[in-house]
DNA sequence: AGCACGCCGACT
DNA sequence: GTCGGCGTGCTC
């Protein structure tokens, strides 16, 4: 037999895999996909790795070491998704290894603890220590193994590890490596009956020796009744039958103790099973019937279709039907929404058609709710009855072990949260989901009001086909839309606090009429900065380059990068005199001036500051669906994934904010977001109202959201985009260099701008000092690189390498942290 | 990433 | 003198 060496994924940010050699007992056992546990590095700290790839031959350059451990039986990672992992490793310049870890469930990577505890036999050498060994010792006696790092807390220094390896040396200590299993399935008590009790004449002598203990009776015979209603099986969960009972525990040991009743533990899933009845898709409209034929056409010959359909024109319900056909052929689908849109509202609508069989995965599930999910789609069986064969997820869902896939629905596909930003790989979720479904052979369905203008352009040009819906479900008018030139109202001095004249009166009849009304700033906090109006300065954080944001409510200045925070002060820290002044306004202030203007109004905020628990998010929505709440003010977050009926009136604070950001997208996105709240006024029985307050009401893209015409914006952005070499038609790649010290950050600069000068010559840009130039404690600079969309992809990224190898090997960069962003947005 | 090795400043 | 800081190189 054959020595067999399998090339590892290790979970670290280092190009390339490593060869390890497989022992003799798992020759034959191991498998493409399976986890191994080995030990890598000089401190050989063990790490959970990923096997690539299975060969033979013995590396020549080194001894590989071995494999320690197999830990699965069958591979938990498939073919499929190991060629997904290679793509988004050479698109977005990544390493294997971050990949491995964006897409494993942390719980799925084992951590491997180092622990010390002592050596019998130790006392002989206690002499032989110098004074920080025997506080290990001293520390050690108490009996448990420690960690390194709570060593280092005993002896209250950084590197402990001189330390240890003389213990060890001394032999006073041994090392223990610790595996530890992170998913722990969760366990139910069942009680049931003992073997004994079983027979009816013992169970019948039980019920007279327990009537003098009533209350054991009376669990007893509660026990038999749930049984009943169990339809005997024999079980009955052990915190239901104390519940009915009002019983506690200790009764219930009693009859265990009297071998009357006994206690089995069960596996159960965390993911609740969806109970409710499966109610049939609905009927489609003709504006649906034909959207659905269309697409369904276009997939014949695209492998993308862009549905650009107007907000509530219904499309979720067309998703719907053809979700329905994918499942019935047997196959999975994935349905990825941005995060914030991923509500209660339509995982319900979901569940209500295909129950049990939709599936969610997104950032708020815990470590062990992943490892469900993974294991749920890992065991699909075509053809079988499947739970979570429909997964509704957030851009990490992409990464889920799908083995045939019938359909991708990417809804909001305009959304930037597609992208991540950081940590590597900076994939898109929307780009990335479109090589997914080639590997399965199967068709991307994009949905957007607003479609990206990439997005729109590949329709354009026939790459993907296009499908249209223009009207609003169940004739729903598409509301109003008026701008508020606050400039004017301004000097006039008709504004009040932020409210002009025709959003305030606006909102009164809005309330009057027991309407409700959202209100959306993009900017949280109270307000963005306190200026000094003697010296012209302003509180700035000491580790970025940002002034402090005033948050009321914990009465502090906060950094918004850093979250670094400083009690507010009413006193300049740089000239001391106490003509401090708030400039500019958050969701917070907002709301508080919500309170002087409308004080009867039930007013609630939603941003981050927020919905930083499980379930706010859900709660705010909750209550405004209710009409517990009148008017909700909110930054991004009232954009998306809200539905409801009785919202007349939308305020759009200060638009001019959004336009003026310093991006080559924000007028599209503008465009977007306006759009996007815009969309949540006015249902079913009257037209809603939309007010764009601004400085400029005559910027052409508030005229465009006037108008509905995104063509319009479409039209004006293309020119541009091309005109100034971006995308759609060049393709961008952004590095950012980083260093503490800005001396050494310029000369890397310098450096690196020669290279990529050399290499791309006017294709560069840069460098560039971001508008935030300092982010926790780090100087930045930027490059953009344009390269042609024609250009190969192949030489542009070994062009790239060959720069970035070249930059590293330089010992004076050592330090300068380079990042590289394909795509950015 | 994380660990070891090696070279320089502040304490006994 | 040494202890302990951090820059540099390497990991199968």
């Amino acid at each position: 037999v054959k020595t067999q060496f399998a090339d590892l994924i290790l979970p670290l940010a280092i190009p390339g895999l490593f060869t390890y050699r497989v022992p003799a007992v798992l020759n034959g056992k191991v498998m493409v996909g399976q986890r191994v546990i080995v030990a890598f590095g000089t401190g050989n700290r063990r790490y959970t790795a990923l096997i690539k790839k299975l060969h033979e031959q013995p590396p020549a350059a080194y001894e590989a070491k071995y494999i320690e451990e197999l830990l699965d039986d069958h591979p938990i990672v498939n073919e499929q998704q190991l060629q997904l992992w290679d793509w988004i490793t050479n698109y977005y310049l990544a390493t294997p290894g971050d990949v491995m870890n964006a897409a494993l469930p942390g719980a799925l990577k084992l951590a491997g603890e180092t622990k010390v505890m002592l050596k019998q036999g130790y006392e002989q050498a206690r002499d032989d220590l110098n004074d920080r060994e025997y506080l290990i010792v001293e520390a050690l006696e108490v009996g448990v193994a420690l960690q390194m790092s709570e060593i280092a807390d005993v002896l209250g220094i950084k590197g402990v590890q001189p330390y240890i390896k003389s213990l060890l040396e001394k032999e006073v200590i041994v090392v223990l490596e610790e595996v530890k299993e992170k998913y722990k399935p969760k366990k139910v008590t069942y009680v049931g009956l003992t073997e004994e009790a079983k027979n009816e004449e013992v169970l019948k002598a039980h019920f007279t020796t327990l009537e003098k203990a009533p209350k054991q009776l009376e669990v007893l015979m509660a026990f038999l009744q749930m049984d009943a209603e169990n339809k005997h099986t024999g079980k009955v969960n052990k915190l239901q039958l104390l519940k009915r009972v009002g019983a506690t525990a200790t009764t219930l040991n009693q009859l265990v103790k009297k071998s009357v009743l006994c206690y089995e533990e069960e596996e159960v899933g965390r993911i609740p099973v969806f109970s409710g009845t499966c109610t049939d898709v609905k009927t489609l409209n003709d504006q649906q019937q034909e959207a659905l034929k269309a697409i369904e056409q276009n997939f014949a010959s695209k492998d993308v279709v862009l549905l650009h359909g107007v907000t509530s024109s219904g499309k979720t319900e067309v998703y719907i039907h053809l979700i329905e056909k994918a499942l019935a052929a047997g196959e999975q689908v994935l349905y990825l929404l941005p995060e914030i849109a991923l509500t209660t509202q339509i995982i319900q609508r979901l569940q209500r058609h295909f129950g049990d069989r939709v599936g969610v995965y997104h950032s708020k599930f815990n470590q062990n709710e992943r490892v469900e999910v993974w294991r749920n789609v890992l065991d699909f069986k075509p053809g079988g009855d499947n739970r979570f064969q429909l997964v509704l997820g957030a851009r990490s869902a992409l990464f889920l072990p799908f083995s045939k896939l019938g359909l991708v629905i990417v809804d909001e596909e305009h959304e930037n949260t597609f992208k991540q930003y950081d940590p590597a790989p900076r994939y898109h979720a929307r780009d990335t989901a479109t090589v997914l479904a080639a590997i399965h052979g199967t068709k991307v369905l994009l949905g957007s009001a607003t479609p990206s203008i990439e997005s729109a352009w590949n329709a354009q040009q026939g790459k993907y086909g296009l499908v249209k819906m223009e009207q609003r479900y169940g004739g729903v008018q598409m509301p109003e839309i008026c701008c508020a030139d606050i400039a004017d109202d301004t000097k006039k001095k008709k504004m009040k606090g932020h409210f002009s004249p025709l959003l305030l009166e606006m909102m009164t009849e809005a309330l009057e009429n027991k309407e409700q009304v959202i209100l959306f700033q993009n900017r949280r906090g109270y307000a963005p900065i306190l200026l000094c109006e003697t010296c012209g300065n302003s509180p700035q954080c000491v580790n970025c380059d940002v002034s402090l944001t005033y948050h009321k409510y914990s009465g502090k200045l906060v950094c918004h990068y850093c979250n670094y925070a400083i009690n507010m002060t009413s006193v300049c820290p740089s000239c001391q005199s106490t003509t401090l002044n708030l400039k500019g306004f958050g969701t917070e202030k907002l709301e508080e001036e919500l309170a002087i203007y409308f004080p009867e109004a039930r007013r609630a905020r939603m941003d981050l500051d927020t919905t930083r628990s499980k379930n706010a998010y859900q709660n705010i929505i909750y209550d405004f669906e209710q009409g517990e709440v009148d008017v909700l003010v909110g930054t991004q977050m009232v954009t998306k994934g809200l539905d409801f009926d009785k919202v007349a009136v939308v305020g759009i604070l200060n638009a001019d904010n959004m336009l003026n950001f310093p991006d080559f997208r924000s007028f599209e996105r503008s465009f977007q977001l306006m759009s996007q709240v815009a969309g949540r006024a006015g249902r079913k029985q009257k037209r809603g109202k939309v007010i764009i307050q601004a400085y400029n009401p005559n910027h052409s893209i508030i005229r465009n959201v006037i108008d509905y015409d995104y063509q319009a914006m479409y039209s004006s952005e293309i020119l541009e985009r091309r005109n100034f070499h971006y995308p759609p038609f060049y393709r961008l790649i952004a590095f950012t260099l980083r260093h503490k010290d800005r001396e050494q950050l310029d000369e890397s600069v310098v450096s690196f701008g020669k290279l990529l000068k050399a290499g791309f010559g006017n294709r560069v840009l840069g460098p560039h000092t971001p508008v935030i130039s300092r982010i926790r404690n780090y100087y930045h600079r930027d490059f953009l690189l344009k390269v042609e969309r024609k250009a190969s992809l192949k030489v542009v990224r070994q062009k790239i390498h060959e720069i970035i190898t070249e930059f590293e090997s330089d010992k004076q960069h050592r330090s300068t942290r380079l990042k590289v962003d394909v795509d950015p947005y």
